[in-house]
DNA sequence: GTAGGGATGGTCT
DNA sequence: GACCATCCCTACA
């Protein structure tokens, strides 16, 4: 039995007596205030002002705009990874990472999936929005994680782990802030290498839900110049985590990763040592059509 | 470094 | 009331 499964099965039905973690209810970094950061969400107006100021002035040429988010989930989601994700604070700090690690949820015949079934309900809302739209959730109670839509009915891509790559000082004491006082400093591949550990380190709150990834002035992605696509040989596919209740879906090789990178939350061996990597020749147009029986056999 | 144990509260049935 | 796309800490090799 896998960890995370273990960890789902024992908490079911579990009395809850720990107090809650240092900081959690009213997260006080020493420098850097997440309200500060995060003032558009408590003052939508105010802070659109603000912000849009920085916005105009920004460098944006490298900006990914909505025709990259109109792909098929799987290959969307190995589009994602190389580039990089940015995050403009209310202060107008910015914090950059490189986005390493993706997974696919397809929706409909993919019981992985939030939107299994076309389920769309107040929270889902935003996984049948336009290609690009953020989908912003909480889980366990006190994280949250972000992905975004694709093409495809109720389709989104997991941001599962990044790189970071600037303002790092910033991430970790985000990161640290609902840490033990005391526990030791965070290494820079421990900032980001995490769906919920990715959305506390860029600051990402719950009201981002619905946003537009290719039009707002708060989050965009970017292609770094002079940069290749990652190659096919350098992207592993291993099967999703988490999810391991969902059967044979569970199976599905829709993780996606940069092969040998630090800043994976989660390495898969065996996933590796498949020689060629099957799942990585394929054109993912091929695999998003058939969600219901892969036809690819794995090795 | 890795494995094991435990906590959180929103969402859905 | 059960489930959950996670994370952190501790103990041990």
């Amino acid at each position: 039995m896998s960890k995370v499964f273990r960890c789902n099965v024992m908490m079911a039905g579990r009395k809850r007596k720990m107090p809650a973690l240092k900081g959690a209810a009213t997260p006080q970094p020493a420098e850097v205030s997440p309200a500060k950061l995060n003032k558009k969400c408590e003052n939508p107006q105010s802070a659109e002002t603000e912000l849009s100021h920085h916005f105009i002035n920004n460098d944006l040429q490298h900006r990914l705009e909505e025709d990259f988010f109109k792909q098929p989930c799987i290959r969307l989601a190995k589009a994602f990874l190389g580039k990089v994700l940015v995050r403009r604070c209310a202060d107008g700090t910015e914090l950059r990472g490189r986005i390493v690690e993706t997974e696919a949820y397809l929706g409909g015949e993919d019981k992985a999936s939030h939107s299994a079934g076309g389920k769309r309900t107040e929270r889902t809302t935003a996984m049948f929005m336009k290609p690009g739209t953020i989908y912003v959730y909480p889980i366990y109670g006190i994280y949250l994680c972000m992905n975004v839509s694709s093409e495809g009915e109720g389709a989104a891509v997991l941001l599962r782990s990044m790189e970071p790559l600037q303002g790092q000082p910033v991430m970790r004491q985000l990161r640290t802030a609902r840490r033990k006082e005391g526990a030791r400093q965070l290494k820079d591949k421990e900032l980001c290498n995490g769906p919920s550990k990715l959305c506390q380190a860029l600051n990402i709150p719950r009201c981002f839900d619905r946003r537009d990834l290719a039009s707002d002035p708060d989050v965009w992605l970017e292609r770094e110049p002079d940069t290749n696509p990652a190659e096919p040989d350098d992207i592993v596919s291993a099967p999703r985590i988490g999810i391991e209740s969902h059967g044979e879906w569970a199976k599905k090789p829709w993780r996606f990763y940069l092969r040998g990178h630090h800043c994976v939350s989660v390495v898969n061996k065996e996933a590796e040592r498949q020689s060629g990597n099957v799942m990585n020749n394929l054109d993912p147009s091929d695999v998003q059509s058939d969600t219901g029986q892969h036809k690819v056999k794995r090795a």
